[in-house]
RNA sequence: GGGGUGUUAGCUCAGCUGGUUCAGAGCACCUGCCUUACAAGCAGGGGGUCACUGGUUCGAAUCCAGUACGCCCCA
């Protein structure tokens, strides 16, 4: 034989995929014949490169997609890449640097025409990579959210928005990153647990007559903001500070004179009882100072050093002048103490920098308008979230939706479409040439020029060019009525990680409802996280995140689809094992060589048919399988659907039908069983095609000579079809009965090839007729007769109430044969006990269902069949 | 602090409407096999008080309450 006893999956994956492409079985237009199944992938970021999150990720779809596209559906997915401004810009800045350019010396255009040289060159390698993984995505459509027609989109959106009154500029409290010079959206900012230091400082209250100063003592964790201080407030009811009523304090250091007032907010019992009021560096006292109309004071510049309202320590950073202060404090006296406290330091997710939450200018979306139709299309289960836990969380977030930050201030990206008129007054237009018309009528002005309109610097969060996503793909916003909307919209599922159900989910759900009016898709598939063994996040850091393009090298991308998706339930992180992976690999092999075999085989067409109770019950067997892989499909358990499948597999078709049916070594085979076989093979070959897609195309060909466009990829998806249950469950029993035997084998140490004899005692001869054969052939047996009688001085077993005796030519332990009865004899009476006792239980009787009490009472006759058979065999020891 | 969610074999997890799918799977482990499809394999096997406590029920891994521990989200 010429085929290799191992698959070999690097030339095979190359020649198919290839192939699949050429003959455009990726490729999608809409087809009013057929029902649509569209995916639009997540888009990667398009500096990124492919990590295991993205294999997990972009597996599940390609299964999804696979299996409707056999289904004979339309099947379309949707591929692309993300600007990520934030991410992108960051490289960029970073390539530069290394040049020796700063980006600070480079004009705006100067810089983008650097980030768009580097997206060229760098950008969209991850693409290519999907490829390697067997991705069916459709590549003449494949996006980019900063191209010209999607970031029109973007224009025309925020346009519509702030003419709907949704969008509006304004001071806010943001989480600005000192480090990226920006602000970030909530969403972006991480809490890290740290171990922070509570500074205890004196206040000194104002001058009452008393002879010695006296003085309030304020809890703080930023003393380097008390220059910004314009309050302490204290609760009202707190005794302690009754006397301080309607006074005034004076800052540390600085001596300025603030008033202490009084609000409920603070809680008597944290730090002193006495909260320093800093509006322009706190969110909480931020609103404190709106509510008690107090001025807000904001001391620090854009990369978090000192400005001139500091007064002191002007011009250094926010940290340095921190221990400046508390050195100076504590020389002055006023630092009471320092202690230590468990708190939360709210960080950038792509810089790192500590966050300063910090008033300033920026363009806010509402949100409390679009998230109702977006919460109630999740909570009536129009769009389902699999797994469902996730729409608790999902409510709780839409039910507290904050205005969204959409401004960024960075360069890449889609340049927030605000015109500055001279006199400060701005217009929001697509174009240039609009907002020039706009201006001069807004201004009454006709001689306004372009040169006197000023665009905003800002650009928009990234998401907000991604949540335009499933629509924006297919041309939703430039021609709202192409065929390709119309056809393709609403898509059906998306498979993302939770982690972005807010940033991306949630607003692509508002953004369906607000400008098609329809939810974007209807079943959301929740992944989870790839962590190491340890459970441990993957991070460069540690280096605990294999390279997936050496493991497709190693395992063969079908290895690795089928162990990533082995231990990946909806929702649930997985914990990532090379294992896993080399359990695919060798499942892989596994189905080659059952290839291997089948294809070996010569014909001989004058040879009767001897395998029909197994060909019958592979067909029944397969049938039940499908039906419960179905469901698992249709449940959204892919890795259940997977393991059905490998079961189905390894098990039945392999470990029980082959070894039913394989002719003797270098024998024939008939006509009939090889026809059934090869036509098993291929329904197996489909149902495993979604999963491991190269090899069964692979095999596919190398079975049969194949029409031009006759490829498994498009093949049909096999239908349901109804079983024989009975087969099935008897052929569990011959199973049983099989591996009773080879464990006697195995106790005893007889070999293999040893023939034994077997004798059946069973009540109803002709149930196990059909059987004999495969019982022979797979227990290795010489004699096989029905008795009447027990056979003294044989090994027996008991299986569904039917007895069997090996004999064993004298050379028997009795004694250990009689502890092994005894001990079954003594479990079976525990079981018959506990039976007999539901039995006579009369509430039982009464009140549980017929068909539970008719089992019980078949429980009892069996079990009752069992002792009698186990004491006639000790008896005959 | 509020909310969510989980705890089942050494590990990762199924277990759906309470009862034959009820204590399961895969991996790991142990024993024996180089049996001509496959040692990336074959055959067999040992592992669990279903976190704890109580309740509901004829019957609880499953429903309810509390406790402990873990994780997630929000403040």
């Amino acid at each position: 034989m010429s085929i290799s006893t191992k698959y070999n999956p690097k030339e095979v994956e190359k020649k198919w995929y290839d192939s699949w492409m050429q003959r455009g079985f990726f490729h999608s237009e809409p087809n009013p014949n057929k029902e649509p199944y569209t995916i639009v992938i997540p888009p990667p970021n398009v500096t990124g490169v492919l990590h295991m999150g993205h294999m997990l990720n972009n597996t599940i779809q390609d299964v999804l997609i696979r299996r409707a596209r056999m289904q004979g559906k339309e099947a379309c997915w949707v591929p692309g890449t993300d600007h990520a401004s934030i991410a992108t810009e960051a490289k960029v800045v970073a390539m530069l640097k290394e040049k020796g350019i700063n980006k600070s010396d480079l004009t705006r255009e100067e810089f983008l025409k650097y980030a768009w040289e580097w997206k060229e060159k760098y950008g969209g390698i991850i693409l290519e990579q999907l490829k390697k993984l067997g991705a069916s995505c459709d590549w003449d459509r494949t996006r980019f959210t900063m191209e010209d027609d999607l970031s029109a989109a973007v224009i025309e959106v925020f346009v519509d928005l702030y003419r709907k009154g949704q969008i509006y500029r304004g001071v806010r409290m943001v989480n600005w990153d000192p480090q990226g010079q920006t602000a970030l959206s909530d969403e972006e900012v991480i809490p890290k647990d740290t171990m922070a230091k509570m500074y205890h400082l004196n206040y000194e209250v104002v001058a009452d007559g008393a002879a010695e100063p006296t003085y309030i003592t304020v809890a703080t964790s930023r003393p380097e903001t008390i220059m910004a201080d314009v309050a302490v407030a204290v609760n009202p009811n707190d005794e302690r500070y009754k006397h301080l009523h309607g006074k005034s304090v004076r800052i540390p250091l600085l001596g300025k004179e603030i008033p202490v007032i009084l609000d409920e907010y603070v809680t008597i019992e944290f730090g002193t009882g006495a909260l320093k009021v800093t509006p322009a560096h706190d969110l909480n006292d931020y609103e404190l100072g709106q509510k008690h109309k107090l001025p807000t004071i904001d001391i620090l510049n854009n990369d978090g050093t000192l400005n001139e309202l500091a007064q002191l320590y002007v011009g250094q950073d926010r940290f340095a002048a921190r221990r400046n202060i508390v050195k100076d404090l504590q020389e002055a006296g006023l630092l009471v103490k320092i202690e230590e406290y468990a708190s939360v330091l709210q960080t950038s997710e792509r810089t790192g920098a500590v966050i300063e939450p910090r008033l300033s200018m920026q363009w806010f979306c509402k949100m409390d308008k679009m998230a109702q139709p977006a919460l109630e299309a999740v909570m009536n289960d129009e769009i389902r979230l699999h797994p469902p836990k996730f729409k608790n969380m999902y409510r709780s977030w839409m039910e507290n939706v904050r205005d969204w930050c959409v401004s960024r201030q960075l360069w890449w990206g889609q340049r927030i479409p605000a015109y500055y008129l001279p006199d400060g007054s701005f217009v929001v237009a697509t174009s240039d040439e609009e907002a020039l018309k706009l201006a001069r009528k807004e201004s009454g002005n006709e001689q306004l020029q372009m040169e006197d309109l000023r665009q905003d610097e800002d650009v928009l969060d990234t998401w907000f060019s991604s949540w335009l996503w499933p629509i924006s793909v297919f041309d939703g916003f430039k021609d709202p009525d192409n065929k390709d909307i119309l056809y393709y919209y609403p898509t059906n599922d998306l498979v993302t990680a939770p982690e972005i159900l807010f940033f991306w989910v949630a607003r692509m759900i508002m953004a369906g409802f607000e400008f098609r009016n329809e939810m974007p898709f209807k079943n959301v598939y929740l992944t989870g996280i790839v962590r190491d063994a340890q459970g441990r996040k993957m991070s460069k850091s540690l280096g605990n995140s294999p390279d997936p393009l050496d493991l497709i090298d190693q395992y063969g991308a079908d290895g690795v689809r089928a162990g990533m998706l082995f231990s990946s339930p909806a929702g649930n992180d997985l914990l990532f094992d090379e294992k896993l992976v080399e359990q695919g690999r060798n499942f892989s092999n596994k189905i080659w060589n059952a290839f291997r075999l089948i294809k070996g085989w010569e014909v001989d067409e004058s040879l009767s048919f001897p395998n029909e109770t197994a060909v019958k019950w592979f067909d029944s067997r397969f049938n039940e399988a499908f039906v419960q892989i179905e469901d698992h499909f249709s449940k959204f358990r892919i890795s259940d659907a997977l393991l059905s499948v490998y079961k189905l597999v390894w098990d039945d078709f392999c470990s029980n039908y082959l070894e039913m049916i394989k002719p003797a070594y270098q024998q024939p085979i008939d006509k009939q069983t090889i026809d059934h076989t090869i036509a098993f093979l291929e329904k197996v070959l489909k149902v495993l095609h979604p999963f491991m897609p190269f090899i069964t195309e692979e095999i596919w060909h190398d079975l049969k000579e194949r029409k031009d466009k006759e490829y498994l990829i498009v093949s049909a998806w096999p239908k349901k079809e109804k079983f024989d249950k009975a087969i099935i469950e008897k052929m569990e029993n011959v199973l049983n009965v099989v591996g009773s035997i080879r464990n006697v084998r195995n106790s005893k140490n007889i070999p293999n090839s040893k023939q034994l004899d077997l004798y059946i005692k069973v009540m109803k001869q002709e149930s196990y007729e059909p059987f004999l054969g495969i019982i022979r052939k797979l227990a290795n047996l010489n004699e096989l007769q029905f008795v009447e009688e027990s056979i003294d001085g044989a090994i027996s077993f008991i299986v569904a109430g039917d007895e069997f005796f090996i004999p064993m030519e004298g050379n028997i332990d009795v004694e250990a044969e009689r502890e092994r009865l005894q001990k079954e004899l003594e479990y079976t009476k525990g079981f018959l006990i506990s039976v007999d006792k539901k039995l006579s239980n009369e509430r039982f009787v009464s009140g549980a269902p017929e068909a539970v009490i008719a089992n019980e009472r078949k429980k009892k006759a069996d079990a009752e069949a069992k002792i009698n058979a186990i004491e006639q065999s000790l008896a005959s020891l």
